[in-house]
DNA sequence: TTCGCATATGGCCGTATAGCCATATCGCCA
DNA sequence: TGGCGATATGGCTATACGGCCATATGCGAA
């Protein structure tokens, strides 16, 4: 086997950004903040969760670089950071809609 | 706020996919099989950790959709199933490589 | 079939994460 | 300045995950 030439760091820096994508609500949060920016408190009503919860979601992608937040008088308007998710999703769920098929292939073996 | 298209449960199946992609010897698995197919010892070795750790993180992998393993022998040959990581990857990096200026414009404010 | 190597699985423990409630902070406005 | 709505943070608990060891399973060779 070759010898690594990427160095462990870069591989721990992507897993905290994987991280941050591990999570169905921060998803959810993501794939709004694709069509526009949006306040916590429309996030939050999108989410579903406390209030709380939502602002330490927020706080999870916002540390991981994918969103970033600007105040606007009493409100914070998060909006995304990246281009990259749209396109990386559609290529993950075609996978994910091959699922099914893969593994009834696999059985067969 | 418009009224959310995407269902609920494919935020889910993402995540799954995410939080296969959340531990640094997953992606440095990932990587090193973006190469070529690896068994598993091969992979214990890169990874460095048990073998039945390693064993593990294959499985999660394996059951995230994102590799598949070939038995060829008493060894099993993994491979890449997604031919999207690689391309995602170099987007995250770009984003993270400006993650210090973006940090430090935001502390000007 | 029996041995031995490669791989997978079960069990256990320590740590991290998500959730809520309570409360602190921030900005606006009176 | 004081109060209020919006957002962030601290504290707590329950659950999930990563690690290793021990062991089971799969497969080829003798």
């Amino acid at each position: 086997m070759r010898k690594r030439k990427t160095p462990y760091g870069l591989f721990e820096s992507r897993a905290k950004v994987a991280k941050a994508l591990a999570h169905p609500s921060r998803l959810m949060i993501l794939d709004a903040l694709e069509e526009a920016p949006h306040c916590v408190c429309e996030l939050t009503e999108l989410v579903g969760a406390d209030q709380s919860t939502v602002s330490k979601h927020l706080s999870v992608l916002k540390s991981a670089g994918l969103i970033q937040g600007r105040r606007e008088g009493s409100l914070v308007w998060y909006s995304l950071s990246v281009s990259c998710l749209k396109g990386f999703w559609n290529c993950i769920d075609g996978v994910l809609k091959n699922d099914v098929d893969v593994r009834r292939q696999a059985l067969k073996k």
